[in-house]
DNA sequence: ATGCTGTTTTGAAGTCTGTCAACCTAGAGG
DNA sequence: CCTCTAGGTTGACAGACTTCAAAACAGCAT
């Protein structure tokens, strides 16, 4: 029964885009998928998305300090994150908090799975 | 013995990058991660990494005709995907092939694996 | 040598991005 | 009501990116 209906809120990141090694990319799946990548092209983007992948939620009062940039431009580079799907946020009472989108980041790590092609390249 | 002395050509992915969902990324890994994330923020370049990563290595002479793109921007969007270590060059007589390079790949891979901290974020 | 084909480099135009200052909104607490 | 704090939005600007045309380079074949 479990198996019969899967919890498909998204695409499914495997049925839906097998890795880029495996078989060339389409033009349409390229388009949906690249702003992700490209959401993860910018050292700070990085460094946010892992801070808000290493824990279940974190705040923007705890992102913020960590680097050597005005408010307004973390609040940027996040909503950068948030567009590309990678991360949601939720306000509660004065604090914004931020959580990874696992679906998201399951399907980025998929596309760059190895190809079991062969051994060798 | 052969533990003692590991073929590091370039840094070991797994060694040198935890998962980004493991450990927050200090702000040097990410100087160096990001470049690779980025070249694969483009939708052309991650077609053509796509079809570079499908197959033992190809030509430029068939990576060109599939996408309603001039030569020199095609050739851009290579040197890009060179220039972040994701890809190598070779020129055999009046071809140039382009191969993907595995360590590149793997380390990103390595960095987008799911956490395995817990079942439920 | 001369020409022909495939690929890269150069130069330039238009667009997008990263950043900050200034301002605005949401909620907490008087 | 007002004020204070946490975040987000807007506007502006310097720098980077995508793209092509033109030119340069590399190798094969007359």
């Amino acid at each position: 029964m479990s198996k019969q209906a899967l919890p498909v809120v998204g695409p499914d990141p495997v049925a839906c885009c097998p890795p880029i090694a495996v078989r060339p990319m389409d033009a349409d799946q390229a388009a949906v998928v690249a702003p992700m990548f490209k959401a993860l092209g910018d050292p700070v983007r990085l460094r946010l998305m892992s801070m808000i992948a290493s824990v279940p939620e974190i705040c923007v009062c705890d992102l913020t300090p960590a680097f050597d940039l005005s408010g307004p431009t973390i609040s940027h580079h996040l909503k950068v994150l948030r567009e590309a799907g990678l991360v949601d946020s939720e306000r509660r009472g004065t604090w914004v908090w931020y959580r990874v989108r696992p679906d998201a980041f399951r399907q980025l790590g998929a596309l760059l799975e190895i190809s079991t092609r062969d051994g060798g390249a």
